[in-house]
DNA sequence: TGCTGGATATCGGGA
DNA sequence: TCCCGATGTCCAGCA
């Protein structure tokens, strides 16, 4: 059985639930809860209806009706324990290190379910700056002629140059990549970086260059006063379908059709 | 009624189950599922178990079995569209600006929920950042004697200065705060500011000063170079309970008696 | 709407 | 473990 729940459970036999389950399965639990929290900050949320989240590696969530991050959570690896109290379903969740105690006090169980959640696959995904890296260092002209990449992820005491190398006059070349629009950050980083080659190697033979499809208007006027550069690229994003076993199995959706369909 | 429910639903119930609740309830749907993902950058994952959880207000998250993040998701405001092709139950979350795609192609449906999730509290939180600035701006000689807080986020071209002020000898100071340990990020936050009130008040008159609970390694080595300066400082928590009512209503659950019962 | 920086950020990689 | 930076970061506040 991939599903167990319970709808409007009994407390004690929540209890037994949770024990039974939650070892192996996502629990969830549809419910009126307050919630206490204290750790790195502390917080306290009164009562109201929330969805709560508790996965077998210990990860916590608690949902309200709106917006994508959670109230409060707690990450992998946090202990869970529980009891009933005063007909309240309390839940507590303690991470060691930083120490962090969340304690959901459930006035109500609306609905419960255990999930034996078996999944083997993992997220492919494009359009990192990684990839953006790799597509520069097979294709360096992208930035400019001449430009030879010597290392990537190259360490100075100041923090990680992107992409180190060299110009076609032997400069010194310093790449900051982001995948996106770059802001004074960007900047800030790329600056960091070099300052240290430049007090290494003398001011005249360093260039500093951000990579990235766009800056906002602060970062260009920071990079200008500091004679650093911007080079335009879009993070590249490579063709990807579902596993072939997959294409098979739905061999009949035409995804171009759903698309016409729906937009 | 606060929640229904499907179990093992026949996908025609699913549609109509979706279309009546979806609008103000949370719909929980544990499933079997294949994800499609294109906007800012693009992925794929393939076959597996997860919960697909969507609120009223459009957010979107699919979520394995472990980690605290959601493995796809789409945040507030997205449109959900969904139908039913070759007994998959398809739905298409679609985000305007930037434009993302989402599509959920869902093979199985184990179970599905709708949660009228009636919701009036906020979370209260303390321990941020902001109270640190309050606190200084309440008790200014936390950070030393004479030091008089001028302003708060006071804007600069390059970026927003936690706080602004003055030192005895009347030279302006700058605090950058971090309500953790600090990084080489934050030295080059306070850094950047530092150098815009250098260029406009002059080298000998202008210091930076690290507000911190601690510093990293990198980030002491780096202030040190460029002459700035580290004050330790903890963000304050605020005293906490949960509303009168709540503690009225269980006004027999002793926290310290919980506590030394778990701990 | 764009910009800026905080966040209980989370997460992964490297030393 | 600490350090460092990416993230489809999300999100609020402000100009």
């Amino acid at each position: 059985m991939k599903v167990h729940f319970l709808h409007k459970p009994d407390i004690k036999n929540l209890e037994n639930f949770i024990k039974k389950h939650a070892s192996d399965s996502i629990i969830i639990l549809l419910s009126r809860c307050s919630v206490i929290y204290d750790g790195r900050a502390k917080s306290t949320l009164n009562e109201g209806d929330r969805v709560v989240m508790i996965k077998p590696d210990g990860s916590l969530l608690i949902h309200k009706n709106k917006k994508r991050e959670p109230v409060n959570w707690q990450p992998p690896g946090s202990s869970i324990f529980y009891k009933v109290e005063n007909k309240n379903f309390i839940i507590k969740s303690i991470r060691k290190k930083p120490r962090e105690v969340l304690e959901i006090i459930a006035h109500k169980i609306y609905h419960a379910c255990a999930f034996r959640c078996e999944d083997y696959e993992e997220l492919n995904l494009t359009g990192s700056e990684e990839e953006m890296a790799d597509m520069i260092f097979k294709n360096p002209k992208l930035i400019e002629e001449g430009f030879s990449p010597l290392s990537k992820e190259y360490q100075i005491p100041t923090g990680i140059i992107d992409i180190l190398g060299k110009d076609k006059n032997n400069n010194w070349v310093i790449l900051e990549l982001k995948r996106r629009r770059a802001d004074l950050q960007s900047v800030s980083q790329l600056k960091r970086y070099v300052e240290y080659f430049k007090n290494k190697y003398g001011e005249k033979r360093v260039r500093g260059i951000l990579v990235a499809p766009s800056l906002t208007t602060g970062a260009l006027n920071l990079l200008k006063s500091e004679n650093l550069e911007f080079k335009k690229i879009n993070p590249p994003k490579k063709d990807q379908t579902l596993s072939k076993k997959l294409s098979k199995k739905y061999n009949t959706i035409n995804k171009t059709a759903i698309l016409d369909e729906w937009l």
